[in-house]
DNA sequence: CTTGACCCTGAAGTGGACTCCAGGGTTTAG
DNA sequence: CTAAACCCTGGAGTCCACTTCAGGGTCAAG
């Protein structure tokens, strides 16, 4: 009972991370295959031992993860933070990212008006026989 | 020589429908084998023959697919041209659809925003080590 | 007749990001 | 001491829409 521990380590086994961080037990071991997490010590028995440093990671690859960088990217930008990298790298990473979002919104809005415009014109009752909307898939017409 | 043949049956291998619609002559045996495409008659060699209706069902499912169909889609979509179905599933299935890309969008679009704004903050220079970008990743900041 | 372009089949591979499985060993509560 | 809960491994399976492969048969031109 020492009043104040300026530093325990705190270690705990692989699933409290996977619970702490939300995710299955297997991909806390898939992230390690992949390079994302360090390899863990061991305990006595074999067990992956992490500590605040893995929890804090795997924080960063959910945040990433939902700014929909691939692990392939993420991976890239863990490996930045550790090293004494320039950050130009880190903002094209995101700059890219920016760019491929803005192309794939332009692509689904392009999806969506094209379709609703069909959709706007389908009665919705009837044969499917002269469908506006299966005309319009039938041959290039608006 | 007859100066007008009122119906030619026009019959071609599957290379040139795939050339045709513009797809490898794989993915013509892989949508008869998903169930989009009729099995197709065979020459007497065993060629499998198509015809007209053939190409525009591919042009059928080419459109479909730029508006972001799955092939499970595209198949009930080409089933209910087929029977005398009503134009109420068609409908549904178009609108189940736009619903579904402005869900995407919108998450794309919140993505891009976040990302955007961490970029914006970054001078794009010096040590990783305090860079907004990773900051942000690290700990749940604006 | 031979060459080359074309076609056939069933099966396996691709990519991304997991997820699950079998057949174990380990740790902890009671 | 035992049962439950937890952990280990290597490998396989999942989803989707294809693509590739190996090992052959067919067809038109020269
Ligand atoms: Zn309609
Ligand atoms: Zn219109
Ligand atoms: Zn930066
Ligand atoms: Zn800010």
């Amino acid at each position: 009972m020492p009043p104040s521990a300026v530093s325990q380590p705190e270690q705990f086994t692989i699933g409290r991370l996977a619970k702490a961080a939300e995710v299955n037990i297997d991909t806390v071991r898939f992230y390690e295959r992949q390079g994302l997490l360090q390899i863990a010590p061991r305990s006595a028995g074999g067990y992956r031992l992490y500590g605040a440093a893995d929890a804090q990671r795997m924080q960063f690859i959910r945040r990433a993860k939902t700014l929909g960088f691939s692990l392939e990217d993420i991976a890239e930008l863990l490996q930045l933070t550790e090293d004494g990298h320039d950050r130009s790298r880190v903002k094209a990473i995101a700059q890219k990212r920016v760019a491929d979002l803005e192309e794939r919104i332009r692509e689904l809005e392009k999806m969506r008006s094209v379709l609703a415009h069909h959709a706007g014109h389908c009665s919705g009752h009837g044969a499917v026989k002269g469908c506006p909307i299966i005309q319009a898939l039938l041959s290039e017409q608006g």
